[in-house]
RNA sequence: GCCGUCUUAGCUCAGUGGUAGAGCACUCGCUUCACACGCGAUAGGUCAGAAGUUCAAAUCUUCUAGACGGCACCA
């Protein structure tokens, strides 16, 4: 069969998603091992109001090649998909769009019909990343699509907020809080950003004292900064330090607060540092959360000057009322200053709190919220990180110390969201204030006695839902009585995927796939969401949420800025897909050094566009030379043993093959993604493509090829030192297309489906029991079974197939060896070539003379070293006996090689050749010289060190004066 | 202010004690019958700077410079 020229990604994209999915694959249930250990990974639920970033697309990539890698490894292995509600997001896009075609608030429609339209917003756009992922070879579990709005996960919700306020560990109270005016909404520490402002301004606000202090040349005024001087119409105190001899005597004074009718009085405090600005504090304590506590300790009235929207109110005085903050803050000053009260204004570098999401000022206010009391899950998160190392972070440095350090310095955390889209606080009142959390209303009436209850406005941040996201994607809602009551495996929302039916085992998600074993993420959300996690997981489940966490880095923009919407740097992987291929965008994603960030750098997917176009031509050329027998296959005993050149080469293949798969094993063990990806590449352009198949050319076509499969090993065919070139190269290339697999979905299942032989029963043995009826029997439906890529109805497919592990009993140091003298050898005539400038075309003969061992060496592979030298003729002794007019090289193993050069040799320019290959093994002879003469080195570095420079150094030697000997030859004739 | 990371070839990046690596770009040569998204051959780094530990440092320690991240504070 004929393959095209070029590989194009998008006519393989098109086609094996869906095949996949129909096969049943994504799921779990498609392992029939029943001792099949679990593997399972739960995604960072996107936003139901993104798109697919290049942030995604990295942490995807990594997750899908840990899962297509367990699970050819014949692991029941899980990946679960979901999305997440995004409270303030959603709201306001919705809020937005209400305004924009109806003219309309959310309270013109009232909660109900606003909730309506988020929940139509959510089914318009809320998959939009979650079906982007289809396009990205995700093999994510579709029937277990989960979102945090689910009745299930919402149950779960509930269930842990009646819980924790049962315990004690959630409450309700008044305190300063970080809200967004624009929002309407307190958040949380960790939703505030910070901003520096250069253009900031402080402004020093004359207070008249009272009673204006006769002595110490005591001034009538007490003067006080301020970046916010509007909230000086909140001011109910002036705080000094006790011990600052300035203004001791005020204490205890009073001041009337310009602008205001009020009088307030001079306090000392030791939160006030004397050193710092004029000494003296204006006192705000229902808009500053230091002034907060100053005023709980001095009993002073919190006097609230601000609405909810930023704008000031009546409590501020009439003037005032119902002004934007900021018009009050100009009103004030300019006020100030006709009252001849402003003393100055300084420029002053400030950095602002902001809101996160809109960048809006925060403000901080007194508002009656929703919190949790860290301090048990607090103890929880450090007693699994610092006692059982849980999560292992990836890399460890710096997010284990991180991490810990955050817990340790735990502060509460507001929960309560003044949204309506959300999960509802389950906390009812009656009319005299009491509160009634309960499961449900029915549950809260019961408590309350029947009374008449309405149900908290508010909403929970959704950070609270996805903390439990572990376990509540796995059916865990906490309710029926402390049994662990389990959602049916279909998702309680409209599956993204519908298959009909749902066999699932009797055991649970729950029991089945909790702890899951890796979660990846960025590191921007290892507060909100990790720590979470791993707290609440552990708190209700007991169990650990997960037991590593793979922290990515950042791709940066071309200007190594994060990319973003508003820099305009932001590269769409869905272009980068249409561009250069999915495949080879994943491998890109997957070669950067695990939690490094990376300049995003389009040259660097093309050079994996290059590696899938390698790929498919060296697939495309091996089975060119296939044969046609190469279709029938078995091994064939009968050529083993039969002594042939390429023996060499196979040995050498598969050594190398096997070294690979056993090193590849091991990177993605410790997720070194990067690690991996140079293995596989250098493995298969390298060894496979620049060396296997080039000397496979010497030899006529292959009679016949051999597909062997052992699902232990990756086994040499039959013919490890037999005759059969062809045999041995589909083997190393059906092999090496399983190891791609998890990089390189489409491209290896492409030129798999292809190859001659491959089948159903090369399925690892836990796909293999019984003809693959999965979830709910979809294969046995055979309309919705596409006819697979190439012949035969069969169900075949790599992503079954088994991963390749590597067998160190095939690892041929021997054949390593002797193929590093073979490659010397090609090297160094081709260099002679180059360097004398000698036409491609121009065949030469090679003398090569070395020891009899080597000899054989070179006489064994004769053909192979005649084609890719471009040599007419080899000529293979224990000396060279060659014309002056020859270049010379040496080679590893002492070994010499001459090409005579009569009539074509430049003698400057080999003279010239001879003394840079001359100077460069001098340097290297020096320095070792250096280091063997330091008696130091000898005795204390370790013997075998010692002994490999002694034998560099011999081998140098000889390799010098042979050098030199040519040199001094072609001086003296010429 | 506290904690931490980074600085390696023109570019983007690997490399945690023992002779500096990759891809791309550059230079030279190739219509070699899988691939020009290719093949072959070169060239290019005193591993930011300084000091120290060590027989041996890109790698460990300290300091300096620059870039950056997290947390805290910000009257």
């Amino acid at each position: 069969m004929e393959l095209a020229k070029a590989y194009d990604p998008k006519e393989a994209e098109s086609r094996h998603y869906e095949r996949w999915e129909q096969l049943g694959c994504f799921h779990p249930e498609v392992n029939k091992d029943a001792d099949a250990k679990a593997y399972s990974i739960v995604i960072p639920p996107p936003n139901v109001t993104g798109s697919l970033h290049m942030g995604h697309a990295l942490q995807h990539t990594i997750m899908d090649v840990l899962t297509r890698w367990k699970r050819m490894q014949g692991f029941r292995t899980l990946w679960l998909p979901g999305t997440d509600h995004a409270g303030i997001s959603v709201q306001r896009k919705v809020v937005e769009q209400l305004r924009a075609e109806e003219n309309k608030s959310p309270l013109d429609i009232g909660r109900e019909e606003f909730l309506k339209r988020c929940w139509a917003w959510k089914e318009e756009y809320g998959n939009t990343i979650i079906e982007q992922m289809r396009r990205e070879g995700a093999s994510v579990d579709w029937t277990r699509h989960r979102f945090t709005m689910d009745p299930g996960l919402s149950a779960a919700v509930r269930s842990v907020f009646v819980r924790l306020y049962e315990e004690g560990h959630i409450y309700r109270g008044l305190r300063i809080v970080n809200w967004c005016p624009k929002d309407k909404t307190v958040l949380s520490d960790l939703e505030v950003k910070e901003e520096t402002k250069k253009d900031g301004k402080l402004y020093y606000l004359r207070y008249p004292v009272s009673e204006p202090a006769a002595s110490a040349g005591g001034s009538d005024f007490i003067v006080v900064a301020t970046t916010r001087p509007e909230t000086m119409l909140g001011d109910t105190a002036v705080a000094v330090n006790g011990s600052d001899e300035r203004y001791k005597h005020l204490i205890g004074k009073t001041i009337a607060l310009p602008l205001t009718s009020r009088e307030i009085t001079i306090i000392a405090d030791e939160y006030v540092d004397a050193e710092f600005g004029t000494g003296a504090v204006k006192i705000t304590p229902a808009h500053d959360p230091n002034d907060y506590l100053v005023g709980e300790r001095h009993g002073l009235e919190q006097l609230l000057v601000m609405n909810m929207d930023g704008t000031m109110n009546a409590a501020a005085g009439a003037e005032f009322d119902g002004m934007d903050r900021f018009k009050a803050r100009e009103k004030v000053v300019e006020m100030f200053d006709e009252l001849g009260l402003l003393e100055k204004v300084e420029d002053y570098e400030i950095t602002l709190p902001v809101c996160e999401r809109c960048k809006t000022v925060v403000e901080p206010i007194l508002s009656e919220q929703w919190f949790v009391k860290m301090d048990e899950l607090r103890d929880i998160g450090l007693d699994l990180i610092e006692r059982e190392g849980v999560p292992r972070f990836v890399p460890e440095v710096p997010h284990a110390k991180v991490y810990t350090t955050w817990l340790e310095n735990l502060k509460d955390w507001t929960i309560s969201r003044q949204l309506w889209w959300g999960h509802q606080i389950p906390a009812w009142y009656d009319g005299e204030g009491n509160v009634y959390v309960a499961h449900s209303e029915e549950e809260a009436r019961e408590k309350a006695g029947g009374r008449e209850l309405t149900q908290d406005n508010d909403v929970l941040d959704t950070w609270f839902s996805s903390g439990l996201w572990a376990f509540s994607t796995f059916g865990w809602t906490g309710e029926a009585g402390g049994q662990l009551s389990v959602v049916s495996g279909q998702s309680d929302e409209k599956s993204v995927s519908s298959p009909a039916t749902d066999n699932r085992q009797p055991t649970t998600d729950l029991e089945n796939f909790l702890p899951t074993d890796v979660l990846v993420t960025g590191r921007d959300i290892i507060f909100l969401w990790v720590s979470r996690m791993m707290m609440l997981t552990k708190k209700f489940t007991g169990q650990t949420a997960f037991k590593d966490c793979v922290i990515t880095g950042t791709v940066l923009g071309k200007d190594g800025k994060p990319m973003s919407k508003s820099r305009k740097n932001g590269v769409d992987p869905i272009e980068m897909f249409d561009k250069f291929g999915v495949d080879a965008t994943r491998v890109y994603l997957a070669s950067i050094a695990t939690g490094a960030d990376i300049r995003w750098n389009d040259l660097l997917i093309e050079t994996y566009r290059n590696f899938a176009n390698k790929i498919w031509n060296a697939t495309r050329f091996s089975l060119m030379n296939a044969g046609p027998q190469a279709a029938s296959l078995q091994a064939d005993e009968s050529r083993l043993g039969a002594c042939d050149p390429t023996a060499l080469a196979d040995r050498w293949i598969i050594s190398r093959l096997n070294r690979t798969a056993l090193e590849l094993n091991k990177a993605l063990e410790r997720y070194e993604f990067h690690t991996a990806v140079s293995l596989l590449y250098h493995f298969f352009w390298d060894d496979f493509c620049d060396w296997y198949i080039e000397l496979s050319k010497s030899e006529p076509p292959a009679v016949a090829g051999g597909l062997t499969q052992d699902s232990e090993n990756v086994q040499p065919p039959a013919t490890a030192g037999g005759s059969d070139g062809s045999g041995v190269t589909l083997n190393v290339l059906e092999t090496a297309l399983r190891m791609l697999h998890p990089f390189m979905p489409y491209l290896t299942e492409e030129l798999w489906q292809k190859l001659p032989g491959t089948s159903a029963e090369m399925h690892h043995a836990a796909y293999k029991s019984e003809p693959p009826a999965v979830a709910g029997g979809l294969t046995q439906n055979s309309d919705n079974v596409q006819p697979p890529a190439t012949a035969g109805g069969s169900d075949k497919t790599i992503m079954l197939a088994d991963f390749p592990r590597g067998d160190a009993s095939l690892i041929d140091e021997a054949a390593e060896f002797e193929m590093s003298v073979v490659i010397d050898a090609i090297k160094k005539a081709r260099n002679i070539r180059a360097e004398m400038n000698i036409s491609p075309s121009v065949r030469f003969a090679v003398h090569l003379a070395a020891k009899s061992d080597v000899q054989r060496v070179f006489r064994d592979n004769e053909p192979q070293i005649l084609r890719l030298a471009r040599a007419e003729k080899l000529v293979i002794s224990d000396v060279l006996d060659v014309p002056k007019a020859s270049a010379k090289a040496v080679l590893t193993a002492n070994a010499t090689l001459a090409v005579p050069l009569e009539g074509l040799i430049d003698f400057a320019k080999e003279r010239e050749r001879l003394a840079n290959a001359i100077a460069k093994l001098s340097d290297e002879k020096t320095r070792l010289d250096g280091q063997l003469s330091n008696e130091n080195f000898v005795t204390r570095a370790p013997a075998e060190k010692v002994e490999a420079l002694r034998e560099r150094t011999a081998e140098l030697e000889i390799q010098i004066k042979t050098l030199n000997n040519n040199l001094s030859s072609l001086s003296i004739d010429q």
